[in-house]
DNA sequence: GCTTCTTTAGAACGACCGTTCGACGGTCAG
DNA sequence: CTGACCGTCGAACGGTCGTTCTAAAGAAGC
């Protein structure tokens, strides 16, 4: 499980070179940034907007960032890092594919319940000013991240036969993990144990559980 | 099939009241904002990308729509107005539960696959200045539209018994649906109805399942 | 020729954008 | 008390935003 307040586990800040000692209020910050990109998307979200939503004024966000394009990155990065850090340590509980299929996508799930607007950051926004490498630092580990759900779909394939290539299937798992907030918008007010389940047995199992069409119930 | 050119096939015009005979390049536009917003996001474009992209002058573009909310308004209502006719059309064509399912994963694949920027425009952007009734309007009938899987779904699950809500499978196939563009970036360079395939298999039967039921060739 | 309607576009409006600057109150060593 | 430093903020910078205004080019009927 991770932090009840931040993404990250440790290595609070890295934007300013040097690592000050004005942790608290850049977590407020980045909490704050976040839901309102979450909500407003980035470039629909302005300066003034985290101000408010933050508390801090708007010169003092520039005490704490280099700007608005280093707000998305941090929270990007981090929560990427969060994300990897959790889910090797949820891992390395089980040992049988189909086991750590489950953990990841239980892992995965519940990170995106506790901090669901560094999720929704992550996954959907993009800097479009941002003309960095920094950017590719976040797609690289976001691929990292992706090629561990990979792998243990290569393990489970191995196990089993799959119909589908696993990059396919990753794919496919990422996006009902992502699912809600779209289209249907269901009353998914679920636990999340019980939607990490349904997830797994959906994807490994299918809608059909199994039945065949011959006996009805 | 729906149209080559524009999403929706009939009704060309709707927003200045009055049908006007200036249909050509109306769609000409939308098609130039639809793709715009589909890349740099609602918020993200401005009447000057949009001119630029579309060859219209930036006061030529007020001259066929009202503003930049009528435009997404436009767009949205539009492509979902063509993906609810289009899927009415395909489920006329087969009457067995699984087979009005594989349709309609088929349409809404095809048709995503047709006209990309139409559909991410309509799942993924939302207009935050548009106070409008506008909006409810377009979400009443992606509900509509919603429940037409629903009602597929709960059909297939009176046949089989599927371990899951219709409600959660239809979001989760949703989700597979407007799949790619996150997470992996799966080189999926598919072809339509393969692709459809393979998602209506992995949602049906599972990741482990191996046989799908109808024949394969 | 003139008039009228459709279509186009340059210029400009006020509002808001991200960002910077200069100054303020507070704390603490000297 | 003085002076340096830290955290903070109001005010303002140049630029871009959505939108409107005004005028003019082209076509068509008289």
């Amino acid at each position: 499980m991770p932090d009840e307040t931040t993404p990250t586990p440790a290595d609070p800040t890295s934007a300013p070179a040097a690592s000050t000692p004005r942790a608290p209020k850049l977590e407020t910050l980045l909490a704050a940034a976040a839901t309102t990109f979450a909500t407003r998307g980035y470039s629909g979200t302005s300066m003034r907007d985290i101000a408010h939503d933050s508390g801090i004024s708007l010169s003092g966000i520039y005490y704490y960032t280099r700007g608005k394009s280093s707000l998305l990155y941090e929270i990007q990065s981090r929560t990427i890092d969060a994300l990897i850090a959790s889910a090797a340590q949820a891992l390395s509980r089980v040992t049988k594919p189909t086991d750590q299929l489950l953990q990841f996508v239980e892992n995965h799930v519940s990170y995106s319940n506790e901090h669901p607007a560094f999720v929704r950051v992550l996954s959907h926004e993009t800097a479009p000013d941002g003309s960095d490498e920094r950017r590719e630092a976040v797609e690289l580990k976001r691929k990292q991240y992706v090629d561990v759900l990979r792998d243990i779909l290569d393990r489970v394939r191995q196990e089993f036969e799959a119909p589908v290539s696993t990059a396919f299937a990753a794919d496919m798992l990422f996006a009902m993990m992502s699912g809600p907030r779209q289209w249907g918008v269901s009353d998914t007010e679920l636990n999340v144990g019980i939607a990490s389940r349904l997830i797994y047995d959906l994807f490994v199992h299918g809608f059909t559980g199994g039945t065949p069409p011959s006996s009805r119930a």
